[in-house]
DNA sequence: GGAGTTCCATAGGCAAATACTATAGTACAT
DNA sequence: ATGTACTATAGTATTTGCCTATGGAACTCC
């Protein structure tokens, strides 16, 4: 079965002759009846009575009439519509983050990100740096959001924002006694117990990076592979942790306290990271932008 | 844009690699890789980024991904269900009747006829014999409903049924003096002053023909070209008149008295009529069923 | 009723399009 | 740096669709 074939087909059942069909196409008659002599031969039936005066539909022809219209419209529209899809950006985009960035920046990006590319389809894989490193060297994925730096020859990234790192502690933490200024410095941890996530998340590595560097030895009680699990220990007192500040914008427990680190304050980087050697989409361009909107409004705050 | 060009699209979309993609498809590597290329060209648009290893949706890709498939599937679902469309009596069926059956005999046949084609399309076309047998020649009809006989080289016809003329007169007439037997001769019109539908219809020239044949001269008052009208007529005493005994199962109003015809009463064949050549409709057959059904049943009572 | 016209099917040739083999070029992996 | 995997290109073979010519059947007109 072929387009073109359907295309005569309709052709001759709407002019009821196979010679005018075959003008209104432009082809020679003895084309178009060999063509739907082909299309009966695939379907196993017969689609028009033949009369020495014209044809006319047999019952086989009036079922395929309205199928091989629907067909023919739908190959018209998408010679109409696609460069407007493309534009308005339809089809299935597959987006890549971090766990410690997927469930504070996402929803509300892709909320925005949704209001200008309704016909978009997302899709979301929450993956830890390397998976999606590998992911988007293999295609299967169109972008990431992660912490930079990131190491993939294959991959390219842009810096898109920045933020804090802060020290959460239970309320009540004798870490902030006055109320003016709820600043600490990293030493003022040395003494305190400490929760802290597991080293398989890049925020874990670079949290450790920051205290060895500042020459703080940690009092590590507890090491947990999600954030919402540390913010559940620090909440019953089992120790301080260091969380990002957009962690920490979404925590509405009364429980746990924030406060900013005063001198050297530890920030990570927030990145986009795209496979090298691909066209450049306008929707991921755009989700960059949001995102790094996005950031910037944190910051202001 | 042909089928094969998108198949192979979808294909090289899904495996993410041209040369897996001829492999699935079962040819060369280089015939998809061109057949691609000529859908971009005629597209206007790159669909994938090539890379080495293997291949990535632009966002032209993305777009046109989905339609691809939707387009794909519904030629597949053709195939698949073209015979069960067949069977069940899908597509459009075209009906002719003439104006002094349409309104009495169609309303319920296809009623019935619907129960059993659900899915069926059916187009009403309600016109004078001689036009009909000329849209049957012309294949514009794939079944008329007519009074025979008729006169066409091009068209056969089928007997399913005949129904008795009744003399229609207004309520209280001297016609039928006795409650016991309501029936007339037609010699008893000879007095009566007469509404007759114009000889337009095979009905008018039928009933003249019988009159006719029975040596009575009408003294006609008014002729129309609606049953209808004539039933009026009647109804504001301006005469009598004859007509098809479904006219007068129809008629509700008490306005109106309906006689049978005692002696040699006079009656109209109908006949269901194609166009000679074509090959049987099960859709056909079965209305022409359902309508002998209902003149039966119309007979019975 | 017969000649002419119209229409569809068949046959054979031609051109275009598609598929194949071979190979070059590029990116990635070891 | 070498080897492997993948895509693109070139050239050839084959298929397929379209064309002209023609035959046969049906309808029309005289």
């Amino acid at each position: 079965m072929e387009l073109h074939q359907l295309r005569y087909f309709v052709a001759a059942a709407e002019a009821g002759s196979i010679s005018r069909a075959a003008q209104r196409c432009r082809i020679a008659q003895p084309s178009l009846s060999q063509q739907i002599k082909k299309l009966e031969e695939t379907l196993g039936a017969p689609l028009f009575d033949r009369m020495g005066r014209g044809v006319a539909l047999t019952d086989a022809g009036r079922a395929l009439l309205p199928r091989a219209r629907r067909i023919l419209q739908e190959v018209q529209d998408t010679r109409d519509n696609l460069d407007t899809d493309i534009e308005r950006g339809s089809g299935v985009l597959s987006i890549g983050a971090i766990p410690t960035i997927a469930p504070y920046l996402l929803p509300e990006a892709l909320a925005r990100f949704r209001t200008e590319f309704p016909d978009s389809t997302v899709s979301v894989r929450e993956d830890l740096t390397e998976h999606l490193l590998e992911a988007l060297a293999d295609n299967e994925l169109d972008v990431a959001i992660m912490s930079t730096p990131v190491e993939h020859e294959l991959v390219e990234h842009e810096v898109i924002g920045s933020e804090p790192l802060v020290v959460v502690a239970p309320a009540g933490t004798p870490l902030c006694p006055t109320g003016a200024d709820p600043g600490v410095t990293l030493s003022d941890l040395r003494s305190q117990p400490t929760v802290t996530l597991h080293e398989m998340h890049c925020l874990g590595q670079q949290i450790s990076g920051f205290c060895a560097d500042r020459g703080l030895a940690r009092n590590i009680t507890c090491r947990t592979t999600q954030l919402a699990t540390v913010l559940e220990f620090v909440r019953l007192g089992m120790g301080v942790s260091i969380v990002p500040a957009m962690a920490a914008r979404a925590d509405t427990s009364p429980d746990r306290v924030y406060l900013r680190v005063k001198t050297r304050p530890p920030t990570r980087e927030i990145s986009l990271v795209r496979r090298a050697g691909r066209a450049r989409s306008r929707r991921v361009d755009r989700l960059g932008e949001i995102m790094a909107e996005i950031l910037a409004e944190h910051e202001r705050t």
